[in-house]
DNA sequence: CTTGACCTTCCAGTTACTGTAAACTCCATA
DNA sequence: TATGGAGTTTACAGTAACTGGAAGGTCAAG
């Protein structure tokens, strides 16, 4: 099989299965006589794994050890536990932290709303010193 | 000012704010006789409101548009209403997709909690194929 | 035999910085 | 006056994870 079978597939850019190859993530794959490069079935789950794994938010070095874990599979599943554990606390972090900004700046839409001055409350806002508490 | 009150002052490090004169979002500074860069005050607020923006969210391009903005007061008010509000918007949706990859993976967390095989069923469900409808 | 789709490599660009190195400049103290 | 340390300068490289584009090779269909 070919990479652009392979990519529809995976459901990965052909141009990102060779940049998996290129950094080491997965192994090169076999050529044909012509150098294209050559695919198996069961590099199609390998990059399913890949894509499903990133689509879930895990960076590529997480991948990378989740690929170990996967080829390990007698003691995988309490470090894959861990593993996912911390990855839902860090998403965790970043929902809240994305709420908190989003938060401050609809308050700061809605003070925009009911002021009938040219400028807008927002802008001011953003220049103020220490505003820090003040929202 | 030299480079590194200023950077107490607004929060940014001084690293930061060269990079940030480096790419045209803000004026080159002056200079002193030997060469170091010289600010005013008024500097530091325009690096607070700078540095305000992007603790909000706002990529550097729109940092860019809401200090053209900041600059021409009269007719911010409408202009800066919607670009907060798209921005708003958008972090709505990455709000949505980080919280149901949160869901989707705690799901799998604890089905590899009830689990007593050795492997986890984590790992198995991120190679399966066509797995997008299966959780 | 040619066209077009697909493949190859390599290089550059993206975002928003951060790290590092080598070389000043300035101020205070011995 | 010398020197030490803190702060500053520039320039270059690296980060994460790709994506775009150029220039060229291959293959099947018509």
């Amino acid at each position: 099989m070919k990479i652009g079978q392979v990519a529809t597939k995976s459901g990965l850019p052909a141009k990102t299965i060779r940049y998996y190859e290129s950094i080491g993530l997965i192994d090169p794959a076999g050529r044909t006589s012509s150098g294209y490069r050559a695919y198996e079935e069961k590099d199609i789950q390998t990059l399913r794994f890949i894509q499903r794994s990133r689509s879930l938010g895990f960076s590529i070095s997480e991948v990378s050890e989740l690929l170990t874990l996967w080829n390990d599979r007698n003691r995988a599943s309490a470090q894959v536990k861990e593993l996912a554990r911390r990855h839902v606390e860090e998403m965790d972090r970043k929902i809240t932290e994305l709420q908190s900004m989003k938060d401050t700046l609809s308050e700061l839409i809605d003070k925009c709303q009911g002021d009938h001055r040219p400028d807008c409350p927002i802008l001011n806002d953003f220049a103020r010193l220490n505003n820090k508490a003040k929202i």
